[in-house]
DNA sequence: CCAATTCTGTAGCGTGCGCTGCAAAACGTC
DNA sequence: GACGTTTTGCAGCGCACGCTACAGAATTGG
């Protein structure tokens, strides 16, 4: 194998390169972020664009890629197979936070829930984010109450959480802080 | 008071035009429906639709208060005054039968969150709407609690009730139904 | 130094967008 | 029937979009 390859090297930093454009897709949106806005932010020419990523919907689905590492990493982290109403409620102010140090962007893929409609690629990740993300509350609250009660109240866990995303968007820190307490304080009386 | 106007006579039903129009925003999001999408459905010419509208944007304001109005009549309807728990029950199960009837098209508002960035006129009906289904999920529950458990019940609540709108548009009917079934349980439970 | 290979900047392709100008059409009024 | 008024269909404006062609710059291997 070749330490280097010929050619002139790549000018930037790839990974760099995708961390910046989840951001602008994060903050305005797919559609609403042009190619000439992406050349701008990132300081990387189209030409250099496409050649390396190919199009901007696969530049999309790069930093759809990172988006999901980084929800895994920061989110459903706490939420530990077992972990228990404790998880949950560990989680959900960890969300809270979330949601304010990204300056209240909401969720990536809730934007590409309506935006993306008609690829059936984006459909499939949209979907499979959402059982991700049911699939570990329901791991997490496993055993703390009948089968079915756990499968009810994780079903109406996933919808708030969802919920208090799409609503950050048109909101502020304290009111979305208020909306996660309440959901804490509902989950708290489940205990 | 003229009971008629002189000139040429419109040749279409300006409320069944804004009804269409409501339906394309709905169905394919306001961006991404056309002034041409406009006039192939709704069979008026853009010139009528200017000449009528003033623009695309203003017949967005129209659209958007036919689904308002709708929104009243069709489920917060239910959710009168002192309702209690019943009530709340009732609207429940009334949303996910209208969002299933509406072809999981899910809320034209949550659609608004994001592609009207930027519009301050839209982003104030946006959050005017969120805080309108607020204070009536506040005024049904009140007294079937403390008022500051009520409160955070009713912030969970909403979030609840926008997720599930926001998750209808990449799910199906089996999944509305049973994410709204987990609702009403966790609702039942504060009886 | 020279070829081969890869990347970069510019310039521009075709398309669709929101919106408008304009002449003809369809009405009330006299 | 002529006139003023309003609506309608058509054509097209300027612009931004995603994307690409192409020549030159930057590198490795000989």
């Amino acid at each position: 194998m070749a330490t280097t390859t010929p050619g002139r090297p790549r000018s930037f930093d790839v990974d760099a390169v995708v961390d910046g454009a989840l951001d602008l897709f994060w903050a305005q949106g797919y559609r609403e972020t042009s190619t000439r806005d992406l050349e701008r932010a990132l300081g990387v020419g189209q030409s250099s664009l496409y050649n390396t990523f190919g199009s901007k919907r696969d530049l999309l689905l790069r930093a759809l890629d990172l988006y999901e590492a980084n929800v895994k990493d920061d989110l459903l982290v706490h939420l530990e197979p077992k972990g228990g109403l404790r998880a949950v409620d560990t989680f959900l102010a960890a969300l809270a936070e979330w949601i304010i140090a990204s300056d209240l962007r909401g969720c990536l893929v809730v934007s590409l829930m309506s935006a993306g409609d008609g690829d059936p690629v984006i459909d499939e990740r949209v979907s499979e984010y959402r059982a991700g993300i049911r699939r570990a509350l329901l791991g997490a609250m496993d055993g703390t109450a009948p089968a079915a009660e756990v499968a009810a109240r994780a079903e109406a866990l996933v919808a708030a959480c969802f919920g208090v995303q799409a609503i950050a968007r048109s909101s502020d820190p304290a009111e979305v802080r208020a909306i996660v307490e309440g959901i804490r304080s509902v989950v708290a009386a489940w205990g």
